[in-house]
DNA sequence: CATATCATGTAACCGGTTACATGATTCC
DNA sequence: GGAATCATGTAACCGGTTACATGATATG
């Protein structure tokens, strides 16, 4: 699914700017997609040209001026046969594991603190989602509600796991004697 | 962490060509890292080039010939130095937490599907580092022990909450009465 | 007979990231 | 005074994917 597509999904929510919607990427989805406004921009001007969204400049007293962009019937019906035409895929891309599986070619302080680094990403994540959720009870969707419930119950297992584990773990690698 | 550096760990772990190095990618580390020869021949040769490895033409009988490479002193530093100065970064992309997200704008059938999908996706995951890992507990690698139990820590939560969830989740779309 | 496996490579394309470019206002 | 927030955009670059190109052997 490409940042066009994604930017149609949150015009599907209400109207919104540029910059608002690098906003909801970086607040509600950013555990599971990423997108900034170099690729936010262009795909907006795009969606505008051809038909899926308009775009209205409003002018700000004490702030500069901002384009609301709003979606249309074209891209209500595209955005929905997208979702239902997309593969469920769920990608990892983990330089974490590329240095667990080659742990024994880090420094053993260098493997501590990668588990610790990661440890504390999880917690930050966590954290975040919990916050973004508590916004979002207000609305009652579920659709939000279920994805965050997912990631969160994929994120503490993962953090359980290395608690649980890692103590064991570094001692593999740690000069014995 | 690009291509080079992935290819340059594989042989880390002993010669190999493009091919195998391929297979590798595919057998160990297809859950966490995705390389296709159109990424991996190029790597290997710009790898050769830059002295991080050598390259030996090597004629077989009954097969096409196949260059196999080998990891250079310089390589192998070159390795180690950058997985010890990656950030452990931790990545998801997924188009299934975004159908998730707006499941309210896709057909109950099409949820029930996605989310079935999903958990075959995820059943067959497991099973293939079930399987990896048999083979490679005969080397004893305490590494790739443990991005498999990370691995699968995670995917069985994942798993354990579609299972838990789904039949409220879906209940919610579908017409009442 | 057809498909899978072994085996290597190139070229075009494409989407996304990074850096650049600008500027007012508000909060600490 | 400096940092953060609000606000939009472009251009160059880059890494990776897809498709193309080829061909023998082994397996079902």
């Amino acid at each position: 699914m490409d940042v066009k597509t994604l930017c149609l999904g949150v015009l599907s929510m209400g109207d919104a700017s540029g910059y608002e919607i690098r906003n909801v990427f970086e607040d509600a989805f950013s555990h599971f997609y990423v997108a900034g406004f170099g690729s936010i921009y262009p795909a907006l001007a795009e969606l505008t040209r051809e038909g899926y969204a308009t775009c209205e400049n409003i002018e700000q007293e004490k702030r500069p001026a901002k384009k609301v962009y709003h979606i249309t019937e074209k891209g209500m019906d595209a955005f929905r046969a997208a979702l239902a035409e997309t593969y469920p895929s769920h990608k990892v891309r983990s330089d974490f594991m590329v240095q667990l599986v080659f742990a024994h070619m880090l420094e053993p302080e260098r493997l501590v603190s990668v588990l610790q680094q990661r440890l504390s990403d999880i917690n930050e994540t966590l954290a975040h989602i919990d916050n973004t959720i508590d916004c979002q009870n207000c609305q009652r969707s579920k659709g939000p509600q279920f994805a965050a419930g997912f990631a969160r119950a994929v994120l503490l297992a993962g953090k359980e796991y290395i608690e649980q584990h890692k103590d064991e773990f570094i001692g593999e690698f740690e000069k014995k004697g």
